[in-house]
DNA sequence: ATTCCCATGTAATTAGTTACATGATTCG
DNA sequence: CGAATCATGTAACTAATTACATGGGAAT
C-alpha cells in the first residue's frame, strides 16, 4: 500500500490539492505510479484522519475553491520511517508477456502487429523522456541533492523504455528471420 | 483481467490441477504473472462455469485426489480471440522508484543499503535466468515454433534483470561519486 | 515431534476501477 | 454552442491479499 507514500513524497516536495495530485499522477510521478482522482481523494481523506496531512480551503477567482493539502510532522516521520524499510521485490505483471508466451495459440500476424504498436509507443516515450532529460538535466554531474530523486526516476524511465524497445526488437527479429 | 488468459495459456500447454497451476505461477509463468493458489481456485471455478475449461477427478496413490483441468474448444477460441486484441500499455508501478524519488526525505544510507540488496537480488535472478537459457536454449537460432514463446519470455526476464541491475548501478554511482 | 509437500477450498478485508454526479469558467 | 479545464466527491463492483481451515503422507 504505497499510494499513501507516493502522495507523501509528492506533498513533501510541494503542497497540492487532490486535483493537483491527480495531475501529477498523470504526468511525472505517474510514469512509475498511477492513481485516479477518485482513489486519491479517498486516500487523502484517510491520511488526514491519520494526521499525516492537513488541509485548508483556498478561495480562488473564477474557479472553484480548492482544498490544499500539506504534509505534517507526523507525515514526514512516517515518510522517513517508510524510506528506511526494505522494499519488497515487486512482482512484474505483464499481460504482454503472457501473450508472447502464448503466441503459438493465436494468430501470429495479429500478435506481431501488436508488437509493432508497442515498439512505436516505447520509442515515442523514450524520445519524450530524452527530450526532458536534455532540457532539465543537461549536466547530470552537477546536480544538487534535492534534484537527484527526480533525475534518477527519469533515468529509470529511459532505461525502462530502452528495455521495452529492445525486447520488441528481439521478438520481431526472431519471427522475422523465421520466414 | 488477464489471470484467466494466463491460465488458458498454461492449460493450452499442458493440463494441470489448481495445485499444479499454483506451482507454475510460482516458477516459470510467475516471473511475469503472479497468482496465489486461492485466487487460482476461484478463477478456475469461474472459468469452468464459462466452459473455458473442464475438469475430471484423478485418484492417486498415497496422495489426495486431484481435479485435473483441461482447456476446452471454447477456451481455445477465447484464447485466440484475446491474443489478437491490442494489449493495453500496462502502468508500471514501482514502490522502489517512489523511494528513489523521495530519497532526500529519508535516511540516505539506509535507502542505499536497500539499493545494494536489490542489486544483489537482480544479479542472482539474472544468473538463474542465464543458466536456464544456456541449459534449455543453447542454440536459439534453431528453435521450433512451439518453443519460441517460452524462449522469448525468458529473454524478457534476462533483459528486465539487466535493466534493474543497470539502474541500481546508476543510483549507486550517482550517490557514490557525491561523497 | 515437527515441518514440508500434496491438495482444495472459504471468509474477510483492502485496493483499485468504472460509472455516476455536479457545477462554474474558459477556449475555439 | 460544445468541449475542455477546474474541482471534489459517492456508489457499485471487481480483483487481489491475508487469514483461516482441513487432513494425510513423507522426510528429518
Amino acid at each position: 500500500m504505497a499510494l499513501e507514500h507516493a502522495i507523501l513524497v509528492s506533498l513533501a516536495e510541494k503542497t497540492a490539492s487532490g486535483y493537483d495530485l491527480a495531475r501529477r499522477f498523470d504526468a511525472s510521478i505517474g510514469h512509475f505510479w498511477k492513481a485516479s482522482h477518485q482513489q486519491i481523494y479517498k486516500v487523502l481523506g484517510r491520511m488526514e484522519s491519520d494526521k499525516w496531512v492537513e488541509s485548508h480551503l483556498v478561495a480562488q477567482d473564477n474557479r472553484p475553491d480548492k482544498k490544499v493539502y500539506s504534509i505534517t510532522g507526523e507525515g514526514r516521520d512516517e515518510l522517513h520511517r517508510w524510506l528506511s524499510l526494505p522494499t519488497p521485490i515487486e512482482a512484474l505483471r505483464s499481460e504482454f508477456a503472457v501473450k508472447m508466451r502464448g503466441i503459438r495459440f493465436g494468430d501470429q500476424e495479429a500478435v506481431l502487429a501488436d508488437v509493432h504498436v508497442r515498439r512505436a509507443a516505447h520509442a515515442a516515450q523514450l524520445a519524450f523522456y530524452e527530450a526532458n532529460a536534455a532540457k532539465h538535466y543537461p549536466d547530470p554531474a552537477s546536480l544538487k541533492n534535492d534534484e537527484l530523486g527526480a533525475y534518477l526516476v527519469l533515468r529509470a524511465g529511459i532505461l525502462a523504455e530502452q528495455h521495452g524497445l529492445n525486447w520488441c526488437d528481439e521478438i520481431l527479429q526472431v519471427f522475422g528471420s523465421e520466414r
